[in-house]
DNA sequence: CGCCGCTTTGAGTTTCTTCAAGGTCCGTGG
DNA sequence: CCACGGACCTTGAAGAAACTCAAAGCGGCG
């Protein structure tokens, strides 16, 4: 269904940018005029494959996606979990070679932006520029933070640490409030994203709920107990860069 | 020893940076009269601290650097590795709070550069900016390919994946060749990079050199079989977006 | 109702860790 | 010149965390 300019469809792009920095009314406005041709997209799909050059973004709008890659025969590491507001390939404006694929999770709406436009956008405001750069270094800053995960906590807080940390990302966006929020993944999407398998997954949540510490049926998480889920999970928000929380 | 201007210091920068993409003429002698303070530091001693704010960033010129956190009691991750003309701590002009430490390896010379000159710099030379954007998104692709490493790499196609990218690394900016470079880590640095621990590290090397795969010895590493050791990494260098090799 | 994808559980195995103790190398000081 | 100390490397033995393989259970959707 492409849709010439949907202002809705950017306004959700200006929140997530507006949960990481300022926007002046006019930069704002330059941002809900981008052209976009919207397209609705089944789950489990690939969007972009590594190797390809693409000629323009995604910004997701509903559902979730993710980056990933394939080693050796079969074996998927998962890199990233992408919300509404994200451009997860934001990187191919200036690497023009994907080392990566990103896909679908859920039935997702996403928004194509033609490299064009958001580089002419980066032209005429630097700022734009700088918060878009800026985005893509709190992006780093949360591989940093998995890097620090996968190497250094066991799986019961690296599971803690994922839900924390998808928690605070919506919440920013306004998709989350109350230590609670959707996560529509399976546990083998978990495991795949923790560098675990999807039996120790299973049986890490196990613990995690015999703790108390989390509910998650229907796709649904519940913190109970926020404080003693960052307590394990050894959570510091700081490397999550919300420097503005956006209102709910 | 501070310098007001040293032309040595920074060609290492316009080096590096010529590595991932081209510079005018014009850019590069804007690149070449940045204001730099030099200095020399010991081993072992941190440059920026997590939590830090700092006004400049640090250019390696000689010896290497890491960049870490630290998690729970004492527990290490190394996050990368960096050697001469890298800004290890170039996110810092957009993303105000350190969200990790760096710190010298070696004994190290670095040259400081204010963030005011960088900015200043971007603003005059938008194409030094996406350059600079560039080698953070370079970072970023560096980081995606530990993820995996650590995720789904067992430890001796982890240990042989750091030995070729470091080598190819060092070799884009021309100090390695041969297949052979200087490696001034410890096994124990090795394995807070690799998520490990040092023992574990000392025995899956005794295994690549019982394979007759590398030489190690005195800070030194030799690829006695390069194709092999790549084909244990499962080693693309797509990732590290090296479109201009530098001459030697 | 039945299928398919996902979750759960069990049993046995591998990889990696922990703890501990020697060994080697090298710089420093007597 | 040699003894000493400290940092780093090496090795052994035991144990824990996570994996593999396999099968059964659950649940939503057509």
């Amino acid at each position: 269904m492409p849709s010439a300019s949907n202002p809705h469809a950017l306004s959700m792009l200006v929140r997530k940018l507006e949960s990481i920095a300022h926007l002046s009314d006019e930069e704002r406005e330059a941002i809900l005029s981008l052209p976009i041709r919207v397209q609705a997209l089944p789950s489990r799909q690939d969007i972009v494959r590594e190797g390809d050059r693409p000629s323009q973004c995604c910004l997701i709008l509903d559902g979730w996606a993710c980056r990933y890659k394939i080693v050796g025969e079969g074996r998927r590491q998962i890199l990233s979990f992408h919300i509404p507001g994200d451009i997860p390939d934001l990187q191919s404006l200036h690497v023009h070679t994907m080392d990566h694929s990103l896909a679908t999770v859920t039935k997702t709406t996403v928004a194509f932006i033609p490299h064009r436009a958001l580089l002419d956008l980066t032209t005429r405001f630097p700022n734009v520029a700088a918060i878009f750069w800026r985005d893509t270094l709190i992006d780093a800053a949360i591989f940093r933070e998995w890097m620090t995960s996968m190497g250094r906590r066991p799986a019961y807080g690296r599971i803690a640490h994922l839900f924390c940390e998808m928690y605070l990302k919506l919440e920013a966006v306004g998709l989350a409030a109350e230590h609670r929020c959707t996560l529509p993944i399976t546990q083998t999407d978990l495991a795949d994203a923790l560098g675990l398998t999807n039996v120790h997954v299973n049986r890490t949540l196990r613990a995690l709920r015999g703790d108390g510490l989390i509910t998650l049926q229907h796709n649904t998480l519940i913190a109970d107990r926020w404080d003693e889920l960052t307590e394990a999970a050894e959570f510091d928000p700081t490397y999550l860069h919300l420097e503005n929380r956006a209102a709910g």
